[in-house]
DNA sequence: TTCATTGCAAACACTTTGCAGCAGA
DNA sequence: TCTGCTGCAAAGTGTTTGCAATGAA
């Protein structure tokens, strides 16, 4: 491709930013509570709850409250900046908003695997269709057990 | 097919059996207010929340208590019985254990459609066994606005 | 300077639990 | 009879909110 829109350019120099200039790029006032709480996202390499979240945002910053911690994640929800997860315990966790995908969680160790299937959303929304409807999210678990064989990783993008 | 197998006629039997007398036979003490519970359960043709459950209960017996409700839910939950949903407001909701099947919620009128298919099943099955892993039980909300073509409901078991 | 954001604590919503009395098998 | 169930009220858990002070733009 010789030409580059304009779109993908943004969204090249969008994938080079950080966490917190896409907050700000967003429009989101940036303080320092938020900031951190950017940092604690960015770094995150599982789903933290928000207990999690507000623990580890301390560490760096004792003084910080969990109310501000549900205040911004909420915002960052707004803006779609992160995604909240549901994974049945009753406690929210949180990802920064990445390429869709599911999840599977392992049922023994509470292990969360992270996965993408093109046929799978493509039949989603065909079932979508089918049924009369656009398509404009989905929220899929899968629960599973390890077993014996040696796993093919085709589709697995993430494990924790 | 001539002959039926022991389990064919169980469960012929079983799909014959109202809720309380599955909950019997399942071994669950029934009490006048788990009969009350079961018939609210068996009659609702909707997905309801345990507000709604307690309302439908007081309406047959005032002198119910939702924690009874609450203790009792948790019980046929336990013996598979009934299924709790999860449409992300927080609020468990309630079904009695029929086919596996999925969720797909209008998100202009939040009413639930349940559909089945089984080519999703398999998907699911082959992509958790490709990650190594058995299928014990997947969760699929699907969310979408009504569009303008007609339906095909070829997938679509129950709308509400 | 201005107004959104903060920390704190109280309020909230949903669910669970301790207890003494009650009732199904 | 005897254990498990009930209603009640209190406690628990996760989340939200009112308020005065603070701080980012």
């Amino acid at each position: 491709m010789v030409f580059e829109t304009m779109a993908g350019k943004k969204a090249r120099i969008k994938g080079d930013m950080s966490f917190a200039q896409k907050c700000t790029h967003a429009g989101i006032r940036m303080t320092s509570q938020r900031h951190l709480l950017a940092t604690v996202l960015e770094e995150a390499v599982d789903h933290p709850n928000v207990e999690t979240i507000y623990l580890r945002c301390k560490e760096k910053d004792s003084s910080i409250s969990i109310a501000s911690i549900y205040r911004s994640l909420s915002i960052f929800e707004d803006y779609q900046l992160i995604q909240k997860l549901d994974v049945g315990d009753g406690k929210a966790r949180f990802e920064i908003s990445r390429v869709e995908h599911d999840h599977l969680m392992d049922v023994e160790t509470g292990q969360i695997h992270e996965f993408k299937s093109q046929q799978l959303q493509k039949l989603i929304e065909e079932i979508a269709s089918e049924m009369g409807f656009e398509l404009t999210e989905h929220r899929l678990e899968i629960y599973g057990r390890k077993h014996g064989r040696t796993a093919c990783r085709c589709y697995e993008i993430k494990v924790y």
